[in-house]
DNA sequence: AAAAATAATAGTATTGATTATTAATATTGT
DNA sequence: ACAATATTAATAATCAATACTATTATTTTT
């Protein structure tokens, strides 16, 4: 892998990824310009993807979204209320053996996405709720 | 929601997606344009889409693909290949627990997602494994 | 069994996120 | 400072997914 380097570029993207709450590419690029109106669309896609690949960031792969990406590398599952989007960080101890997988199946596990589609307290006070399925 | 019709068109991307290996809507419409030159590749996207708002199909966002289909609706997790792409359903005693919970911090579960990333067993013999985080 | 009402489709155009390209700029090692 | 290498901005290109619309198919009503 080439080695990388330490540009303004991509302190500010990582700033502002960190600060975020699992900001999809775009979201992250709109919220950076404000900051410096001068960064490209395609370095944001570019350092992200770079973070990710060295596993700084996690990019997930969220169903009728766009890729977001995560800044917490520490193990834990995701919950997305399906009415209005907002998804939160959780970790509970069922979820420890399947983050602690190592094999599989023959299969070698690099790492675990899981993802709930749910209802989030607001909501569902709300009476938002309609028990669907829709993803 | 609108009453639906059962049509050829349907049927026919049913078969076809029952037969296929968790495809992209795209693979399945090069699928289904064999069986019948002249179905439209919006007509495969709505069918889908349709599907999965039933819950008769599951939409999967996985990494570094376009979303793919699956006409397996039974709880399972999926074991996906970094090199190969391979996409394979498993189900194991320790997932059960994550796909049976109705409530997360007070959000209401709908449904669970878990994909592994992993090198699957011909890929290992094959030398492939380089250990990468890559996604 | 027509007519009316509703749903679905084919074909095409459009959108919008992501990637590729490329010339210019910045960073690092010597 | 110089050479080598990595990064960037800006733009163009790609391509999955959606929107649109006129037409066709199916169901319901009369």
């Amino acid at each position: 892998m080439k080695k990388q380097r330490n540009t303004a570029q991509k302190r500010l993207i990582m700033d502002a990824l960190m600060a975020a709450d699992h900001p999809t590419a775009t979201e992250l690029y709109e919220c950076v310009h404000e900051l410096n109106p001068h960064i490209s669309k395609a370095t944001v896609f570019r350092v992200l993807s770079q973070y990710s690949d060295n596993g700084e960031v996690r990019r997930l792969h969220i169903t009728g979204s766009d890729d977001r990406f995560d800044a917490t590398t520490a193990p834990h599952a995701h919950l997305r209320c399906a009415y209005c989007g907002r998804i939160k960080d959780v970790m509970f101890p069922e979820l420890e053996p399947v983050f602690s997988a190592e094999s599989v199946d023959g299969y070698k596990i690099y790492s675990a996405e899981v993802d709930f589609l749910s209802c989030c307290p607001e909501c569902a006070a709300a009476g938002t709720d309609k028990g669907a399925y829709k993803n």
